[in-house]
DNA sequence: ATTTAAATTGTTATAATATAACAATATGTA
DNA sequence: TACATATTGTTATATTATAACAATTTAAAT
C-alpha cells in the first residue's frame, strides 16, 4: 500500500469521487483550483496511478476511473462493461473470466503477462 | 462483400501491405502523393474500413491494421497480442476464445454484442 | 433516362489528447 | 550527511481527431 504524492492524490481523489471514467483535460479543469495548471502534472499523476494500479485507463475511451477491485495492486488483467448509449462504464471483476484470461495461450504456447477487455453493449437502464 | 470507394481503396491497400499496425497521419503522409491531403479525408476512410470490418483499431496503440480473419466481416469481436518490445500486433483467431467471450454474462447476466480484447507481452523473437 | 437520396469527397480551421525538454525541489535510504 | 530517486513546475510543442460547409459522385427508384 504506496501512499500517493501530493498530486497523485489530488487526482486520484477526483477520479475516484466521480462515478463515470475522467479524462484528462477534465481532470485539469477541476484540480486547477488546487494548484495544478498544466497538461503534464495531470498526465504524470495519471501514468504513475495507472501503473500502480489505483486507476485504469479506459482506451476506447480515453478517460480514466477509479479501480474498483480492492484487491487490484497493478493493472495487468482488466475488463470493462462499457454502455455505447450512456457511456457508463463497470469494472468487471469475473473470476472465471481472469482465469479463462490469464491462463489464455495462443496458437504458439504463447502466454501474456497482460491483457485488458472491454465488453461493448446496452447497460440496464438503456435497454 | 462490399465495393470501397476510391479513398478507401487506397487507405486499405496500404494498411493491408504494411506488416505493423499504422497511425493515421503516417497513412496520410503515405498517400498524399494519390491525393489524399487532409487527416479528415483519411479519418473518414479508416471510420468506414473499422465499421465494415476491413480494418481494426489497436486502441491502446491508436494505430490501424488490416483484418487478418477472413471471416470478418463487422469488427464486432476483436482479440489482439500486441509484444510490448518490437509492438508486433497479431490478430487472435481462437474459436474458444471468441466462443467464450461472445457468451460471456456478467454478475446481473447480461451480455455483450461487441468486445475488444488486447493481450500484452513479449513475441517470440524479443523473449 | 431522370429524379432523388445517400454516400463520398474536398477544404479550412480548430479541438482534444499527449509528450519533450529543462530546472528545481522534495523524499527515501545508506 | 550524502546520495539516489521521485516528484514538481513550467513553457513549448507534438500527436490524434473532429466541426462545419460546399461540391460531387453513386445507387436506387420511378
Amino acid at each position: 500500500m504506496q501512499t500517493l504524492s501530493k498530486n497523485q492524490q489530488i487526482i486520484f481523489d477526483l477520479i475516484d469521487k466521480s462515478h463515470e471514467p475522467m479524462k484528462a483535460y477534465s481532470i485539469l479543469f477541476n484540480v486547477q483550483k488546487k494548484g495544478i495548471k498544466a497538461p503534464l502534472q495531470v498526465y504524470r499523476a495519471l501514468d504513475k496511478l495507472v501503473e500502480i494500479g489505483k486507476i485504469h485507463k479506459i482506451e476506447s475511451r480515453n478517460a480514466f476511473i477509479a479501480c474498483q477491485n480492492s484487491s487490484c495492486q497493478v493493472s495487468k488483467a482488466t475488463a470493462f462493461s462499457i454502455c455505447e448509449i450512456c457511456e457508463k462504464v463497470t469494472e468487471i471483476s469475473s473470476a472465471s473470466l481472469s482465469k479463462y484470461l490469464t491462463n489464455f495461450k495462443d496458437k504458439d504456447g504463447m502466454k501474456y503477462s497482460k491483457y485488458n477487455l472491454e465488453f461493448f453493449g446496452l447497460c440496464k437502464k438503456c435497454r
